[in-house]
DNA sequence: TTGTATGCGTTATCAG
DNA sequence: CTGATAACGCATACAA
């Protein structure tokens, strides 16, 4: 019935497409690669037996042939954060856009740096031609130098889309904004509650943190510890709570922040009429807490993006049009700050 | 300086790593597979050669010649919602552990069905084994059989983890679960704000909860319209801030609940005192609304570690010992809902 | 515009 | 336990 050999159940290959449209493989090949140079009689007639025999181009023979796999990789830690996902998002796009498919490395949190490499490793043998490190840590051991040298990567973080400046979101102008539209408001300081020291961005933010505040004169106060965790920033609301003189609190992300200011409601002080609270991220959620968080968004998806397109532009020797221009972090006022009250 | 042949760039092949150890290129495969018929000198002599040209087996020329890509591929829609995220991580757990790779394609949100079979063809093409339909819709389009019948794959929506039964978490069970709470506190009907209704889910839960009404003799009320983000939540509770009968309310999501417990109390309904509010999903911030949600846990990561694990069975013809038993949806009470004020 | 020949790097078969 | 040899399916010269 069906125009396959009957007795054959393997799948059907370029030769029978070519024999059943009696060209040769290089014209199915021509065809199934769109070049131009075919007659369009010639393209239909092996169209057509593509068709009818159900033949699609087996990826490893093609990937072995030409050296290309079209593959990025990309690997994550916490692959449920919200930045994570976010970030996933625009890489997703940028790469369905260039015909290029993308495989995850998920790395356990809090993992050491062996785990990188070998995730980087796996990427590498899966054919992966470029790799996004969507990592919250550094990564320069001997080890990684030796593997990001002959794979391209990126490390998505930092803020400025010319082409040789590193890609990745500027932490330290996150904190400086949130910080300074704390001092801004009159507060006399902002105390602090970071995020899970594993981060790089835990440890940026805290820098600046401190750097601002010494800039005007204000000796930093005690970091509240936290990590990442609404509970973590419940704990750390119930420590702030008890502190009388603490009017304003830099919170490292949204979800701490819900924490943060339940714990203060709990204890009686209101935000912000008695505590300011800003945070970072701008989930979904951040203008549904109660009050409406004041935050600084992160560009995730743009930045994921970026990486993937800067990434494939690399790759094709190409320049690409189509990324986006610098993006910036941006502090979104809602209701969780306000002045002191005199 | 380097052992490597100086004057070739290419990367070493099992036949350079053959050469430096003396042995043949069949030993080397037999050594990078981990077969156990090697002598253990040959075999560290095999290993050291590898270590020294930096050899790594070339996955597009291994699954040529074996036929297997150790592939998985994942369809999703909606990459940065809660439940997409938490799949993946199950997936990505179970098939790391089994040495599967996993390759995402991600649809648009309310695309059409042709955007499926396209994101199928995609993974197919790149050599996915086993395809996780991680999608929120139904997939029985003649095309998608088609595929379906060639390469396994798995929807993951059902509750059941026997072999032959869909894979999927429990709608109906949900939705009743929600509903059932709320009658049971002696409300005397139950309000619904529905999720997108792209989503199967959608359609599920309100047909359920519609059905327990309907056994305890009650007339659903008009549905509420939601589409699953908070800003659709919020607009819904100001709908049912006006309707002065309603005591309690089931949403489809915790981030519509945010959104409708804060028009709530804008409008000065107090929740539960005045209304009760049940949602789904559980996020990690549903203990911290205010007041804390009472919510349907679902159970997304056990989930998606299933569906990897049983097609991972099904490729390799073996039952798979670790698989999680049946998982279940489960309502958590915390503080959204109460009896109805006397 | 189209066809022929060759090689990509590995695994599988079979022999030793 | 080890080795020789033949596929695997496609793309890329190069030739016609």
């Amino acid at each position: 019935m069906s125009p396959r050999h009957p007795s054959d159940d393997r799948a059907p290959n370029q030769v029978d497409v070519a024999r059943l449209a009696g060209v040769s493989t290089q014209t199915v090949s021509r065809v199934m690669s769109g070049q131009q140079n075919v007659r369009p009689e010639t393209a239909r007639r092996v169209l057509a037996a593509v068709e009818e025999l159900g033949y699609r181009v087996h990826a490893a023979a093609a990937s072995l042939a030409s050296g290309r796999t079209r593959i990025l990789g990309v690997i994550v830690v916490s692959t449920d954060r919200y930045s994570t996902a976010a970030l996933g998002v625009g890489i997703q796009q940028a790469a369905a856009e260039h015909r290029y498919t993308v495989t995850t490395a998920a790395v356990a949190d809090h993992a050491s740096a062996d785990a990188f490499v070998e995730a980087f490793d796996r990427l590498e043998r899966q054919g992966a031609e470029g790799i996004i490190l969507g990592v919250p840590v550094e990564l320069d051991s001997p080890a990684m130098r030796l593997r990001t040298a002959r794979t391209p990567s990126t490390r998505n973080e930092r803020l400025s889309m010319h082409p040789d400046a590193p890609l990745i979101i500027d932490q330290h102008a996150i904190a400086r904004q949130a910080v300074e539209h704390l001092l801004d408001l009159g507060h006399k300081t902002v105390w602090h509650v970071p995020g899970d020291e594993y981060w790089l961005e835990t440890r940026q933010r805290r820098e600046t943190w401190e750097q601002v505040l010494t800039e005007r004169g204000i000796t930093p106060p005690p970091v509240i510890p936290g990590d990442w965790t609404p509970e973590s920033g419940y704990r750390a609301g119930r420590t702030i709570a008890a502190i009388p003189e603490a009017t304003a609190v830099f919170v490292s992300s949204d979800e701490m922040a819900f924490g943060l200011i339940r714990a203060l409601h709990e204890a009686g002080r209101r935000v912000p009429e008695d505590i300011s609270v800003v945070s970072v991220d701008d989930i979904a959620l951040a203008g549904f807490a109660s009050p409406a968080l004041t935050t600084v968004r992160q560009p995730f998806e743009q930045m994921g993006r970026a990486a993937a397109l800067r990434l494939i532009a690399q790759l094709e020797g190409v320049e690409i049009s189509d990324a986006p221009e610098d993006v910036h972090p941006e502090l979104i006022v809602r209701s969780s700050t306000a002045a002191p009250r005199g």
